[in-house]
DNA sequence: TGCAGCATGTAAGTCGTTACATGATTTC
DNA sequence: GAAATCATGTAACGACTTACATGCTGCA
């Protein structure tokens, strides 16, 4: 289970709160892993008592008040272990693959809507992902030593594009594909 | 959720019992969807009690009896529903990239294995995948009229196969960023 | 007045994973 | 004699989803 291990990474990147951390698992960190707020703060609830995370009241003006999490010593432990153990090459799951495999067992025109519509969806988070990319990681000349935090979120950025791209591309085939059927019905 | 349907559309393809629905989701449907012999049972089962399937006591020579499925009315038109209802485009979850990010705070050269480890299986699957296209879709002239079934099952395992390259690619750029961080220790 | 955003939670139910359990046959 | 394959299940636990619940501030 890694929503434990995720949280205390976007923790070391940067302290924070259950709903900031349910923001970011909606944005940047959501090319790779997503979770609800209850998922969230069920977990920070677990990992502060078992040691892993340490809590701060935050009182703050025109807003409610806060609490503050940050990755205590026994937190940074666990993520090392966790680290440094194989895991298994995860299985896939695609909802839309088992469409598109039972629409031959109904109308395979039907499905062409829809896959207009994830194909819509994934091109518009192929843009959001672009837009992050042009701001947080613009061209750089020749400057200071590598900064790993920056390289290795820029190289999961690049993983998240080149997913959906790769989503395009094969919902454009599926589409052609579903074309087939429409004429010859 | 969608392993209910899955298991329909698999035994629309081709009715057999649960065990034989357990190596399917262990071969062609895994590159989409994947379910222990467990759950299948369970959801067998839930599905008769609903009507959804039939069940046909099936004495074998050598070998232990089975059950064999087959998709029954009410069964056909939930899956009919289903395919009609619009979904959500799924999210995604990779435990590698949670590695990733959170090497920054470990040792990144030490994640080289494991995303070696990672590409070799992707490798690997490719390969069984590319196999089975050769196999089940070999190149073919003019023929007849397009066969939904098969072509729609084609489309899917392009699927698998553009993902698969996909995450070879992109693992090789990890590698190539991982790189340089063993270097400037 | 109403809606969106900030902030935290509980409860119920479903889904998925892991472990346990049995027993026959075929292959090495 | 051991291991793999065929075949079906139960039990327990943990993860995830969906719905419900509260309350304050800022803006149109």
């Amino acid at each position: 289970m890694a929503l434990d291990h995720a949280i205390l990474v976007s923790l070391l990147e940067k302290p924070g709160s259950g709903y900031e951390l349910a923001r970011r698992f909606e944005r940047s960190i959501g090319y790779f892993w997503t979770a609800t707020h209850q998922q969230i703060y069920r977990v920070l609830k677990r990992m502060e008592s078992d040691g892993w995370v340490d809590v701060r009241d935050v009182p703050q003006q025109g807003r409610p008040d806060k609490k503050e999490y940050s990755v205590a010593g026994p937190g940074r432990d666990a993520l090392s272990a966790w680290l440094h153990a194989p895991i298994e090459p995860e299985s896939v799951r695609h909802d839309l693959a088992v469409k598109i495999r039972g629409a031959a067992f109904d109308d395979p025109a039907a499905l062409i809507g829809e896959v207009r519509r994830h194909r819509q969806a994934h091109t518009d988070r192929l843009e959001h992902y672009r837009a992050g990319e042009a701001r947080d990681f613009p061209p750089s000349g020749a400057d200071g030593p590598p900064d790993a935090e920056r390289e290795l979120q820029h190289a999961v950025l690049r993983g998240g594009i080149a997913y959906e791209r790769m989503m395009i591309a094969w919902l454009d085939d599926v589409l052609a594909t579903l074309a087939r059927f429409e004429a010859g019905r």
